[in-house]
DNA sequence: ATGATTGTATTATAAGAATAATACAATTTT
DNA sequence: AAAATTGTATTATTCTTATAATACAATCAT
């Protein structure tokens, strides 16, 4: 699949949370080896150095580390990435129900609007 | 209120979101007077030029239209505030549904979190 | 009439982001 | 042993964004 960047924000901002919606939604498996820096750039269509830095900027989350010269690995921490999924979610849901009331739309609204999306999202 | 910016994204983006929301959610009454570009920048801790930038980027939408000295007005369109405030929500849903799906959530899932979240947000 | 306020335009500068083209040391693969 | 692959580092260039400091013409308020 094709890497759907948008320019409206950092690509390196965006390529990291790619790279950890894959993770934490078991798209990579837990513990294994992630691509290469190349190669992965070369999927998403992005230079060698931009995903370079997303890769090292997610370093620091713990979420994977690099071993120097045989690749860059998934954490083995299930419970790590449990947490991170949850936060994440919580982080979306509460973004958009600020973006629905600063709309000036009542939850009991926006909960309709929401089933409403989900029967005709199939 | 502080205008909550961020750094992640280019600050006249934000801006003319915050404006656009403000006039949808009928914070700006329809077809009133905004503040000055310098008032708002003043407001928004922005320079004048970046406001600037983000009430001539809302004109091209038709949301508001500038009166070259008497200052800048709010569309008298309701209809066109409606189909607006329509869309938005609508691109709204269909992000955040998107971005939980890749976490890896069922609809099911989701939608008993947005509920659990709403009760909590009181 | 005068002064203040309006949107708008111009020029300059600084910082961040992205790309490009290489290079290197360490390891793995052949 | 040689070649390929790994993460990482370096230097340069371009583009966008944001700020800064003014300036101007038209209108509004006094």
């Amino acid at each position: 699949m094709a890497w759907a960047l948008d320019n409206d924000r950092p690509i390196y901002l965006q390529l990291m949370e790619r790279i950890q919606m894959d993770i934490v939604s078991g798209n990579y498996p837990l513990g294994g080896k992630l691509p290469s820096v190349r190669e992965l750039a070369l999927d998403a269509a992005v230079n060698p150095n931009t995903m370079q830095k997303a890769l090292s900027e997610l370093e620091r989350s713990g979420i994977v580390y690099a071993q120097r010269t045989s690749g860059r690995f998934i954490t083995e921490d299930e419970h790590m990435l449990k947490e991170l999924k949850a936060q994440l979610a919580s982080e979306h849901i509460k973004e958009f129900l600020s973006k629905m009331r600063q709309l000036g739309l009542k939850e009991s609204e926006t909960l309709e609007l929401i089933k409403h999306a989900i029967k005709e999202d199939n």
